[in-house]
DNA sequence: TATTGTTATACTCTATAACTATA
DNA sequence: TATAGTTATAGAGTATAACAATA
C-alpha cells in the first residue's frame, strides 16, 4: 500500500506505457496517435491543437509534417481567416486514429477487468473529481 | 462524467504535465527527472534502469551520458561483475533528485486536496488494485 | 557463447528565434 | 500592430545494428 501521489504516478506510467504499445502496434509514435487521436471528433486548427497538447507552435508545426507526409491528416485551409488550418484527418488516418483509440481503451478495460461495477464507478467519479 | 479508460488517460495526462512542469522548473527533462527519481532510493545498474524505465540499452547510455555531464550522476563499477556499472546520485544530485520529487508529490496533493480523507484511501486503494 | 554496456547512425520530438502572410 | 503558422537551428530522446570487454 502506497500514497495517492505515488499510486497516480504509477497509473500514469501504466496509462504512457499502453498508449506506446498500441501506437507501436500501429507504426506510429506516442505523439502522432495523440495527435490523431485528438482528430477524431473533427477537424482542429493549429492553434487549438498547440494548447491541446501543450507543445510550441513550431513542433507542432514539424508533428503535423511527419504525419501528413505520411498521408494520414490534411492541412485544410480555414475559409475565414485566410493565415489559419484546420488540420484534418484522412481516410487511412480516420481508420488508424479509432484502431489506435479502440486499442488504448480495450487495454485499459483489460487492467481494469478485475474492478466490480461498484469500484469502476467509483474510481471513475474519484478520478473525475481530481481533475477538476 | 465520462467513462473509466478516459478518466485514466486524462489522469496521465495530468501527472505528466505536472512532472513536465517540476522538470523545468529544475532545468531537467522529464527523461532527466524520472532517471533521477529512480535513484533516489540507491545506486542502480545500467539493466535494471533499462528494465525500470522501458528504454533500450543504448538509450539509457545516453540519458546516463547528458546527466553524468551535468555532475548529477556517476557511473561506478560494479566491484563483482566487470562489465557493469551502477549508476549513483552525486550530492547535487541527491539535492536535485528529492527537490523534483518532492515537487511532484506536492503538485499531486494539491490536485487531490478536494478530496476527503474516506475518497483518497479508496482512491488510494482502487487505484492500487488497477495496478496489480 | 552469452551478457553488459558503448558507439554509430538515423530518426523523431522539442524549444527558441526569426520570418512570412494575413488580420 | 497583432496573430497564425512556417522555417532555421540546436539539442534531447529513441531504436536498430554493430561492436568491445567480461563472464
Amino acid at each position: 500500500m502506497t500514497d495517492l501521489p505515488t499510486a497516480m504516478v504509477r497509473m500514469a506510467h501504466l496509462v504512457n506505457h499502453v498508449f506506446a504499445e498500441v501506437s507501436r502496434d500501429h507504426d506510429l509514435t506516442p505523439q502522432q496517435a495523440q495527435l490523431m487521436c485528438q482528430l477524431i471528433a473533427g477537424p482542429v486548427g493549429m492553434g487549438e491543437l498547440t494548447r491541446l497538447m501543450r507543445l510550441e507552435k513550431s513542433s507542432m508545426s514539424g508533428l503535423v509534417d511527419r504525419v501528413e507526409r505520411r498521408g494520414l491528416v490534411e492541412r485544410v485551409r480555414d475559409t475565414c481567416d485566410r493565415r489559419a488550418y484546420r488540420i484534418e484527418l484522412t481516410e487511412d488516418g480516420v481508420r488508424l486514429a479509432n484502431k489506435s483509440h479502440e486499442g488504448v481503451i480495450a487495454e485499459l478495460e483489460r487492467r481494469a477487468a478485475s474492478l466490480t461495477d461498484e469500484e469502476r464507478d467509483a474510481l471513475t467519479a474519484l478520478l473525475g473529481k481530481v481533475l477538476d
